[in-house]
DNA sequence: TCGAATGAGTTGTACTATACAACCAATACC
DNA sequence: GGTATTGGTTGTATAGTACAACTCATTCGA
């Protein structure tokens, strides 16, 4: 297989794509491991509305790609759980504002460290121009169309 | 933030996670868009059992770190479906090595083509260098301990 | 300016994906 | 030969998700 060989192309693809699914598989697995007490969804979510400082549920479900009914459930959960509050929006009556609550700052604060120590340890002998790059691939991937 | 800084890496650690995690999130969206016909872990579970040509219901569970017992319903999915066949392993009766069947290889081919093409696409303005090292990446971050 | 179309969000319902625990059967190891 | 281990199934419970039908607020067009 030569240089610019398309089955080149095509074994990179398939190794990009069969390798996003393995984690994509294990993903739930390592966060039952990592917060035990935060499904794993709603960290997301939590993360999510915590790094936009006021998004809406609707955003959630377009950057997750999720029925806005899904995202409605969980934002439901997490407030009851008192990690999220909504505000209404003053200019849109239909909208609700969400934000993270005292609580939820510091619950995320805290599996986020985990979290971060769990990848920066997977990623600990990684030279700091990879990590750079494989960051920006992952952004560029998912960033396409 | 210089280099050097262990900021940067934070920075990135950060990024690889977020964006792997929306990867994540927004997989089942997209195998349903790509393969309606066909469930997304279904898929998953079929094309490991054809690349890895007679594994084990077990070796399933390691390396996607499912439970036995979901990989046993799932394979006895893609057995009722016909796509997967279960042959005895004459050397230890306990273990079935499980074979795609030919409408198993064909179904996979389908969907396989469709996939490959989707991701292509996506792929589409990336140099060949590019996508090799995002492949070397995926497979070094999925392989790490 | 009113009625239709659109958009945000909720709720009913159903199904997939998953784990944990308890179990059975075959094998391996003293 | 008895005990521990391993591969797999089944019962049960829960998370995650979609789709459709609905409500309420907003916008837009004639």
């Amino acid at each position: 297989m030569t240089a610019g060989d398309p089955r080149a192309r095509d074994t990179s693809v398939d190794t990009i794509q069969r390798e996003l699914t393995a984690f994509a598989r294990r993903a739930r697995a390592t966060a039952a491991r990592l917060h035990p007490e935060l499904p794993l969804v709603s960290y997301t979510l939590l993360a999510h509305i915590d790094d936009q400082q006021g998004c809406r549920a609707t955003d959630l479900a377009g950057h997750y790609m999720l029925d806005k009914s899904t995202v409605s459930r969980q934002i439901a959960a997490l407030e009851k759980l008192g990690l999220v509050e909504r505000r209404p929006d003053p200019d849109d009556h239909r909208v609700q504002v969400l934000h993270p609550t005292d609580a939820g700052t510091e619950t995320l604060a805290a599996t986020q460290g985990s979290r971060r120590a769990a990848v920066r340890d997977r990623l600990a002998d990684w030279s700091e121009e990879d990590l750079n790059r494989f960051a920006d691939y992952l952004l560029r991937y998912n960033s396409a169309h």
